[in-house]
DNA sequence: CCTACCGATCGGTAGG
DNA sequence: CCTACCGATCGGTAGG
C-alpha cells in the first residue's frame, strides 16, 4: 500500500525525469543529478523504484502515457476516415510543436538513444512504436475503407513516409529551433494524401 | 611534428571512437572503455588529444569526412542535374543500408543526442548539418534550372522531406532492422521527384 | 524518506 | 606512450 503523499512524490519524480530524460537522454539521467533537481537525497529517491532500469522503464511508462493523451485521446471519439487521419496529424504535430517535452519529442529521442543498446528499454521503445505504426496503419486502411483516400495508397509507405515526415520536423525543430518545419511537413503531409497513381492531384 | 607511429595511432583512435560513437552516442563514448578497446592505457590514449571535449571534436571531424567520402564524392564529377541528384540520394541510402557506421547514421545519432545540450558539439553538428542541407538544396536549384526538374517544386521544401525521408530510413533501420525502409525511402523520393502541381504524375 | 557508506568509473594531472 | 595518482560522481546498500 502507498500513502497519497508517496504517491506525489512518486508522480514530482515522473514528471522531471521525463524532461530530463527528453532533454539529455534517459541514459544521462542519473540518480544524482535528479534527486537534487528534486531536493531529495539520493537514496530517499532510490527507495521509489529499485534500481536504474526500473527508472527508465517507469520514466518510458510515463512519457507514453503523455503522448497517448496529447496524440491519440484528441481524436478517439470521430469516426474513421480522412478527417480523423488529419487531426491526428495535427495532434501529432501540435505535440512537437508545443514542446510537450523539453527536448522534443520523447520517443524520437529515445529511440535514437536506445537503438544501439540492446536489453529491455530498447524493447519496450520497439513495442510502443511498434504499437504506433500499426495504429497509424489502421487509421489509413480505415480511411480507405470509407473511400475517403486513394486506394492506390499502399498503408506501408504511407507510414513510413508519415513517420519520416514527423520526426524530420522534430529534428529540424529541435537542432536548429526551426519552427517553420512544422508548416513544412503539413504541406507534405497534405501532398501524401492528395496523391493520386492515375495522375491528377486530388481536389481536397 | 608527429612521429608516423603518433599518426598511425592517432588513427586507430579515431576509427574505434568514431564506432562507438555512433553506437553508443559521443557521450558515452568514455576514455576507460576506449583505452580498454585499443589495448591503450587511459593517460596513453589522453596523449593525443586535450580534452574530452577534443576527442569529441576530432570524432565529429572524422565522421564528417567518411560521410563525404562515402555521400558526396561520388557524385562530384557529374553534371548538376536530376541523373546527378538522384545518384546522390541514392549514395546517401546506400551509406545507410551499408551500416558505413556501426550505428547507423551517425550524423543522425548525434544531432538527436546533442540537440538538447547546448555547447561546442551542438555548434559544431548544426554547422555541418547546414552546410549538408544547403548542399542539397543546391542540387535541386540547379537541376531545375537546366530543366530537369519541376520548377514548382519548393527548393526548401524538397530538402526538408529528403532529409525526412532518409533520416526515416536510418530510424527504421536502426530500431527495427527493417532493411525494407530503403525500398520504401527510394519511392517517396521518386514520387517527390515526379512530383507535379498542374497534375498528373510525372513518367519518370 | 534520511545519513552514512561501498567499489567502480569518470575526466584529468604529475612526472617520466 | 607508461605508472600512479586526484577529487567527483556513478549506481547501489545498510540500517534506520
Amino acid at each position: 500500500m502507498k500513502s497519497q503523499r508517496g504517491i506525489e512524490t512518486q508522480n514530482r519524480i515522473l514528471e522531471e525525469a521525463v524532461q530530463i530524460a527528453s532533454l539529455e537522454g534517459l541514459e544521462s539521467l542519473t540518480i544524482g543529478t535528479l534527486s537534487k533537481s528534486l531536493a531529495l537525497s539520493k537514496s530517499g529517491l532510490f527507495a521509489h523504484f529499485g534500481s536504474k532500469l526500473e527508472l527508465q522503464k517507469i520514466v518510458v511508462k510515463a512519457a507514453e502515457k503523455i503522448f497517448e493523451e496529447t496524440v491519440i485521446e484528441p481524436v478517439k471519439g470521430l469516426p474513421y476516415g480522412k478527417e480523423r487521419l488529419m487531426k491526428l496529424c495535427a495532434a501529432w504535430l501540435s505535440y512537437v510543436e508545443q514542446n510537450t517535452f523539453r527536448g522534443g519529442c520523447f520517443f524520437a529521442a529515445a529511440t535514437s538513444e536506445f537503438d544501439g543498446r540492446p536489453g529491455e528499454i530498447r524493447d519496450i521503445l520497439k513495442h510502443i512504436m511498434g504499437g504506433w505504426l500499426r495504429l497509424l496503419r489502421k487509421e489509413i486502411v480505415e480511411a480507405q475503407h470509407v473511400g475517403q483516400l486513394n486506394a492506390d495508397l499502399l498503408p506501408e509507405q504511407a507510414v513510413f513516409e508519415l513517420q519520416s515526415i514527423v520526426m524530420g520536423a522534430n529534428w529540424h525543430m529541435q537542432l536548429f529551433g526551426d519552427i517553420n518545419a512544422i508548416e513544412q511537413a503539413k504541406k507534405s503531409i497534405e501532398r501524401l494524401f492528395s496523391y493520386d497513381k492515375e495522375g491528377g492531384q486530388g481536389n481536397g
